[in-house]
DNA sequence: TGCATTATATACCGATGAGTATGAAATCCG
DNA sequence: CGGATTTCATACTCATCGGTATATAATGCA
């Protein structure tokens, strides 16, 4: 039995790997932003043309919301993962190593792509930002109710408002990625994650 | 005696204030980027024509450069202010409170025009970037060397280090722009600003 | 071997990007 | 008034933008 991937087609085979593809155009957005990215950009990195990036991802909207899966995917799990931390220091350690390590995995560290896409996109790129949003807003409540928790279990001290306290952690995060574009080091950024570790409340 | 900006002129008088033009075009470059902004619209909302623009700003990456100028005059003079506070807290208090003041100073909230410019800045606008970063490099000297006379006079724990301290402070105000962009409230950003202060460290 | 179908490559479209040439209008100096 | 000079308004250039029309090549099916 094929998979559905790879289901019997009718014409000519299609010559190059959607997900190779796809994830060759992420680096591009990645890199670049959504309105940064040229389609020619993105067809040269992708090895294809312009018509087979129509006929495959529909427009460049649909591809970088394609591409925002495929980034989800594979970069943020570690976000999950964090979640599952004993503690809400353990938590907060998780996250900020992993975003280290994704903002430091290129050659020159970059803000994480919901970052780029939500401080660069301006004009038509309303849906987007909208689409940016909502992804995060799913992630952020679970880090709400995670630090929520650990009140509840004595974690936290009682004087900290899970709300506040996950705003604060993103805010962290999030200035990591502008630094990381600003052309900070790895060391530095660690130097960030560390300090933030050392001023984390203890219950 | 007539000022500088008022020498007498040979030829046709122009039509325009500099200095509102300018603020105009700001105004533009921090809603949308610098590689957002089109001179369509800035000269839409500078209320001059292409000509114009170029013969009294020069081009469009030399008109950011004015308008950032302007930027830092008008309303980056926070920072200067904000490291005569008595205490690194009273320090890192006023440079939070002026951050959020600017982000939430019009209509929806938005990102510091230097965060913008780092993040959002790609193709060929390379020396936009290396602009903003040599201008915050020296505003961020300076906090660092109030951080280390903070530690030198007990006001801070010996075990901070004024360098990762200065660069978590700036991390937290990008963050919280980044929130901005992201259509955070100002409520919300005053939550952060006071979640933030709540961890600072005493000595 | 045709035929339907799908993907490819090239060339093209209108719109918009930054930047400019050109001629008319408004001032100062003589 | 008559240049000299500077600004203004319109129209333009050329490159690039996202997106597409068209024709050809490669497959499965009959």
């Amino acid at each position: 039995m094929k998979s559905a991937a790879e289901q019997v087609t009718r014409g000519r085979p299609r010559e190059f790997d959607p997900e190779e593809a796809l994830s060759a155009a992420l680096q591009v957005f990645w890199e670049k932003g959504y309105e940064g990215a040229s389609l020619a950009e993105l067809t040269d990195a992708m090895g294809i043309t312009k018509p087979s990036l129509y006929a495959c991802f529909g427009n460049k909207e649909s591809l970088f919301h394609k591409a925002l899966d495929l980034y989800e995917r594979d970069k943020l799990c570690y976000m999950r993962s964090a979640l599952d931390a004993p503690t809400a220091r353990g938590v907060a350690e998780r996250l900020l190593r992993g975003t280290l390590d994704i903002q430091t995995a290129g050659n020159d560290p970059r803000a994480c792509l919901g970052v780029i896409s939500m401080v660069a996109c301006t004009t038509q790129a309303e849906s987007i930002k909208a689409d940016v949003l909502s992804r995060q807003a799913s992630s952020h409540q679970a880090l709400i109710e995670r630090f929520a928790r650990a009140k509840a279990e004595g974690d936290l001290p009682a004087s900290v408002e899970p709300m506040a306290l996950a705003r604060y952690l993103s805010a962290v995060m999030q200035g990591m990625g502008v630094q990381a574009s600003g052309g900070a080091t790895r060391a530095q950024l660690e130097q960030l994650v560390e300090t933030t570790l050392a001023m984390w409340p203890s219950a």
